[in-house]
DNA sequence: CATCATGACTTGCCCAGGCAAGTGATACGA
DNA sequence: TCGTATCACTTGCCTGGGCAAGTCATGATG
């Protein structure tokens, strides 16, 4: 253990402490988000995050699988995000006309109000947890990582 | 939406992309993780975690509770890891003798040891997501902010 | 000492999500 | 033109985890 290359096995104390904080961060942040959207709202953070990208989009309106790659999901996984929202009239789902094996999916009037109404308290329960700790410099330099690791991680699942 | 005062409900276009990169990190980076263990080792990143924690500990005994804390695990799913773990004899579990209440865990050898050979591949694809595309002073910066969002959120969960 | 409160852990029920197999649509090659 | 490969998406089966209720041990209170 203490006879290994620079390639060691392990990670060394100051690794160690990154890597238990980003554990913290990636296993505790999404269900403090999610608990407080649950309570507030009744969808996750996931589930946000969707309809979030798809009101973004031009028209309300992506492919599927163009929504689950930006929204690093599964197929399955959004497919079944879908099936709940279309039973409460949040999107629609209709083949596109430009190729039929694509699915394009709207955002309904009912379901960009469920988020212009659960936006408030889920954005600022964001600011109070990730941006207020943090110094304008610090958000910099989070920002810059995150953005590197997102990309590498990105390639990871999709390449794998 | 442009009318707002400096506490908006929205983020602005640099909190955008930071947000963005957390996401994709806290989403991608657990699967990427559980994938690989999975694949490799038949367990998840979470169960990886909680036999690192014990085998850390003094004696590798910890009481149930404390482990779930430094987890960031609810009680209910950790006493089901134990249930899978002491199923294979990963670990052991038996009543604190200084206070009923409370169950000491123990890992086992064939915890150990299970640890012992999934850690190579798992610590390996920690760097090559996490750290390869970082600089060293990157690292400073990432560690420094992630903990103290890090210490946000352990409020968060434990205050909620 | 009986009762009640508290705190640690477990159990049962439910639902979300992963994977693999199935369906339908389009492109491609003989 | 007729398979055949290739996508995009959906479905079924199974497992993991959240929540709320239940159990058990301890401590406090009359």
């Amino acid at each position: 253990m203490g006879l290994m290359n620079t390639q060691s096995a392990w990670l060394d104390d100051d690794q160690q402490d990154l890597w238990q904080a980003l554990l913290t961060v990636v296993i505790a942040l999404p269900a403090a988000l999610d608990r407080q959207l649950q309570r507030e709202a009744g969808i996750s953070n996931f589930e946000y995050g969707v309809l979030a990208r798809l009101s973004m989009a031009d028209e309300a309106t992506m492919r599927l699988s163009e929504l689950a790659r930006v929204c690093d999901s599964t197929q399955p996984r959004l497919s079944k995000v879908m099936d709940r929202f279309e039973a409460r009239g949040w999107v629609a789902r209709r083949p596109d006309p430009s190729d039929g094996r694509y699915t394009l999916a709207t955002l309904a009037d009912a379901g960009r109000q469920k988020l212009v109404e659960s936006a408030p308290e889920h954005v600022a329960q964001v600011k109070r947890l990730v941006f207020d700790p943090l110094s304008a410099a610090q958000r910099r330099h989070l920002g810059a990582a995150l953005t590197r690791i997102a990309a590498t991680v990105r390639r990871e699942l999709e390449g794998g």
